[in-house]
DNA sequence: CGGACCCTTGAGTCAGGTCAATGATAGTGG
DNA sequence: CCACTATCATTGACCTGACTCAAGGGTCCG
């Protein structure tokens, strides 16, 4: 049964946190698993919102495109257990206000129709208090980052990301990506990574041996890839390159 | 009895749009309403969350400080019905998030205590349906506003700010208080103001006759002040300027 | 009249962005 | 194993929007 699976998910999704089983189970049972890969849409932003999803393998990018589609803003990405549209699912106008695309190879998500999950939150009361309070974190979340872009410049929400991410040695995502998650372009990404090596705040390494692990870096310049550290008044080395780990100096 | 006038304001309030009487009761007779006069603060970033205000009268900025202080970017400015700290009172670490101050000179709000309102909101279904669709509005509008700032430019924005508030004619907050709200410095605003006004985009008056209802502006130059039009695609005309109206051309 | 604010501007600086060229790597189909 | 293509990373040249600093004037209030 697929749906045992689903509420197995389910009852571990935060979005849900401190609901019951029994709650869950009509959820479970509605939800249908589906498979991604790399590059693949869950939506497009403006399409009709038909499901909610929670991400069960790989993860999942969320982003907007600027008006003239030339750049794009990655609002998050999530990883298994997430849910992704949580928040336009109970949305009056609805239509998903970002797009969605599956970041790594076999993504496979759980797909609940949004009018079931409303019925079931609005009928439950442990699963409103969840909702609401999962709405809350991801408000102050969004404060975060608008703050961020707008009073911090550049090196400094690089190192930030590069500092909340180094917990353990892995590779760093394009620098498209980056690009993305930091509101700039690649090329920015580059010569800043290349500025905190030559100040020996980053090091870096050959992403060679690495695991394909669904996204590699392709090519790499000159010197190879850095890694980086730094920030308002941070302390902290990094490692190896698209592999790396935290030291504390 | 005040509680009664609390009633009212609450079931105008949108937050609580579909909420009946009855659901309401309890939080209105543990409402407090309080005055403040502009200038004056609900609340700072960090302090502990204690109360959920609506507005009664007046209105007020909420708004954020860059790291060094130099800086702040206004979230939302409330006016009567509507809601601040919403969403702070909804999460678990409680620390306002934000500084709220009163921007009128009189301004009344209701402050209700955050348990008894946590309380009421999760054992009372449609209260919860109620939060949970304006919690997701006002994510929708911090999207809007996320890739404003980060996707265009200043004129833009500022045009888009005119446009929208130029239904009335009115006038228009200071250049600091714009600055805030779009997230740049006062003196930008003047210029590009200017430039609106050379374009003819835009008509100015002296504030002068204009009824000094709790803010107004002080000094003006040369000229006096500007109003705008303008915008990515967008195309109308203005009117007078502290006051103004829209003409469509 | 003095002080506190504002608005407006000129000058100068710089972060961030655009455009385009160069080199590498990985995957594909032979 | 190899040519070929698509994707990336890296850089140099150059541009410009946005910010800082500072000065000049106004208005309003006490």
């Amino acid at each position: 049964m697929s749906s045992e699976r689903a509420l197995a998910l389910l009852r571990h999704a935060p979005i849900f946190q401190g609901a019951q089983e029994p709650d869950l189970l009509p959820l479970a049972e509605l939800g249908r698993f589906s498979v991604l890969s790399r590059g693949q849409h869950l939506f497009q932003a403006g399409q009709a919102v038909e499901s909610l999803y929670v991400v069960a393998l790989g993860s999942v990018r969320v982003y907007r495109l600027s008006r003239g589609g030339r750049r794009e803003l990655t609002l998050h990405v999530e990883g298994p257990r997430q849910v992704v549209a949580g928040v336009a699912a109970f949305q009056s106008r609805a239509v998903y206000p970002a797009h969605a695309q599956a970041l790594q190879s076999p993504t496979e998500v759980l797909a609940l129709p949004v009018d079931a999950v409303r019925e079931a939150v609005f009928h439950t009361p442990a699963l409103a208090q969840a909702v609401i309070a999962y709405f809350a974190r991801r408000q102050a979340e969004l404060l975060g980052r608008l703050d961020s872009l707008v009073f911090s410049e550049l090196g400094e929400r690089l190192a930030a990301y590069l500092l909340e991410h180094s917990a353990a040695p892995h590779a760093l995502p394009t620098n498209s990506e980056l690009a993305a998650l930091l509101g700039t372009v690649p090329e920015l990404i580059s010569r800043k990574l290349g500025e905190f090596y030559r100040l020996g705040w980053i090091v870096l390494e050959r992403a060679g041996a690495a695991h394909r692990a669904g996204q590699r870096r392709g090519g790499t310049g000159p010197a190879g890839r850095r890694h980086a550290k730094r920030g308002g008044a941070l302390r902290k080395t990094p490692a190896p390159c698209p592999l790396f780990s935290p030291v504390l100096l």
